[in-house]
DNA sequence: ATGGTGGACACTCCA
């Protein structure tokens, strides 16, 4: 028997991905080949689209996901937290906005550094025109981040995780030509305020723990622009937030920009973050 | 200036 170090065994990081994937059954090889490349020990998944009774349930778990905690619906919308560690649901979460349009679930992952409170939201998204008086869907967005911010900022959250697709780009460098930007929903300054605000309840930036606020750092690009790549006009709508007590546990970050390549890809790519307990 | 693409579902919604 080889003799282990007289050192004190550091716990193995957790690593968490966040992806909106848009039809999670349409890209079922996708999250396969995510799931061999990188082995996440948790993946947030948003657009899922699909309803509870259909989610593939044993293709998931199939990819070592033994621990699941979803919430979909027909067509739209639809969150997934798929998990190798023990999770338990939180199940006294808000019905945001009065509808139950299935963009948020919570569970306390079970992690060997401790106990970590993960919450996974897709944000509308907002449509078109930026104005909440004649658009309904901007004003259901504007909202929602104020109601999220209302809740958050009641909760006594220590050692939290908010991942998600929450269609804000709130920095300059979020965007491919802020400016240009500042009148398209995604980037106005209602919604980038109503971020600020929503991530000041408590929780830290952590993609920009890695990637400084002047670097352009981008997680979607869309589907209209012939070469996604050499046009490069992306946003960073997908977030990665800790609460404070986490941020000495961030490990590394990495948007995996190559899976906008993949065959049939999301619009969105997955954001991958290392959480090491402290030894 | 406007339409460009893609998914779900059932002909039109949503992103």
């Amino acid at each position: 028997m080889l003799a282990l170090p007289h050192t004190i065994r550091h716990a193995l990081p957790m690593r968490l991905v966040t992806w909106n994937i848009n039809s999670l059954r349409l890209r079922m090889p996708l999250l396969e080949k995510l799931t061999t490349a990188l082995l996440p020990d948790v993946v947030c998944l948003q657009e899922t689209k699909v309803t509870d009774a259909l989610f593939p349930l044993e293709s998931v778990r199939a990819l070592g996901f033994e621990h699941l905690h979803y919430k979909g619906m027909k067509g739209y919308n639809g969150v997934a937290i798929l998990s190798r560690l023990p999770l338990s649901p939180v199940v006294d979460t808000p019905t945001w906005y009065a509808q139950e349009d299935c963009r948020h679930v919570a569970a306390t992952v079970h992690a060997p550094g401790g106990d970590i409170t993960l919450h996974d939201f897709y944000v509308p998204a907002g449509g078109d025109e930026p104005d909440p008086e004649t658009n309904p869907k901007f004003a259901h967005k504007l909202a929602f981040v104020d109601e999220a911010t209302q809740w958050f900022a009641q909760q006594k959250s220590a050692r939290t995780v908010l991942v998600g697709d929450l269609n804000i780009a709130p920095l300059e460098h979020d965007v491919w030509n802020h400016r240009q930007l500042l009148k398209i929903v995604s980037h106005t300054p209602p919604e980038t305020q109503r971020l600020t605000q929503w991530q000041q309840t408590g929780f830290v930036d952590a993609m920009r723990r890695f990637v400084p606020p002047t670097d352009k750092l981008y997680t979607w690009w869309s589907y209209r622009n012939k070469d996604w790549r050499k046009s490069n006009r992306g946003r960073r709508l997908d977030h990665i937030w800790v609460t404070p007590d986490l941020v000495p546990e961030l490990a590394s970050m990495s948007v995996l920009e190559e899976a906008r390549d993949w065959p049939s890809p999301s619009d969105h790519v997955p954001v991958v973050m290392d959480i090491q307990p402290q030894s």
